[in-house]
DNA sequence: CTCACATGTTAAG
DNA sequence: TTAACCTGTGAGC
């Protein structure tokens, strides 16, 4: 679940249930309850996502930095009767007279400044998903970089929010292998990927799922039999590896790159050769 | 039921 | 490079 789309969908979502109120904060599981002993009770004004990360803006310039990282789920419930007994591990618990929203597993959740949390945003890369975003400023760490495009878009700090589900799906969809060195893109290539991923990354955020497929490319259109991902969505090549790929057939190919797996097809998405020599 | 693995990141070795 | 975080899902017995 938690890619960038995740994480600006559950801002949304807490802002909703809490902004503007007095929020009961607990931490059941006790690993944040002197924190949130300090907090019981303060307004939260709203929270907001960069990137993968979460921020919750209470009074007097506090905020609760949350990272879901690989694991961690953010339950919100609005339009309860009660707010029931905590279930598992809950680190953290804001709840209303009719709201309540419970984290787990995070890998961070840590009451912060306004200036720690500007040092997060500081070193993350533009987020597709904010009207604020500068794409340049990740053309410029794309454009000077020997790494590969694939390792590229994971790196938080050239841009922010892109996880290994939209990693595989972007590069799919431009036909590029996964291996390219950044420093050999051009600068629309960049570009349409970027729009592309602000257009995708934005659907994302309404549905709560991440669908990559085009139209001309769904199984009703290719006369295929209808398919269901494990994470809800309709993708290429994430975790298809083995399975034909749904544009031209060819098995989908899978490696691990920087400890994480990577997906792509070896007929759309051709080897890069450089130019240089010959 | 138990086990491995996952849309992520940090810190220790 | 590996463990930790410690949830959720699917595969396999």
């Amino acid at each position: 679940m938690p890619e960038g789309h995740t994480l600006h969908r559950l801002a949304r979502d807490l802002t909703v249930a809490f902004g503007g109120q007095a929020v009961s904060v607990s931490s059941p599981q006790g690993r944040f309850a002197d924190e949130a002993a300090l907090l019981d009770g303060a307004v939260l004004a709203e929270a907001e996502a960069w990137g993968k990360h979460l921020f919750a803006r209470f009074d007097d310039d506090r905020f609760v930095h949350v990272h879901l990282g690989l694991i961690g789920t953010f339950d919100v419930r609005t339009g309860v009767d009660a707010v029931p007994p905590p279930v598992g591990a809950v680190r953290l618990r804001l709840a209303t007279a009719s709201s309540y929203a419970d984290l787990r597993g995070a890998i961070i959740c840590a009451l912060v400044t306004a200036e720690q949390r500007a040092g997060v945003v500081a070193r993350s890369g533009p987020d597709p998903l904010r009207t604020d975003a500068d794409p340049d400023r990740a053309w410029a760490g794309v454009q000077r970089s020997r790494k590969a495009i694939g390792a590229l878009l994971m790196d938080q700090g050239v841009l922010a929010g892109v996880g290994n589900v939209y990693r595989a799906e972007l590069l799919f969809r431009h036909r590029m292998h996964p291996l390219r060195p950044g420093n050999t893109l051009r600068v629309g290539q960049w570009q349409a990927m970027w729009d592309d991923l602000t257009v995708l990354m934005a659907e994302g955020v309404l549905s709560g799922r991440i669908d990559t497929v085009r139209p001309e490319h769904t199984p009703e259109a290719m006369g295929r039999e209808a398919r269901r991902d494990d994470h809800g969505g309709e993708v290429y090549v994430y975790r298809r590896h083995g399975q034909p790929c749904l544009v031209c057939g060819r098995k989908v190919l899978t490696a691990v790159l920087e400890g994480r797996n990577l997906f792509w097809c070896s007929r759309c998405q051709p080897a890069f050769r450089s130019r240089a020599v010959g």
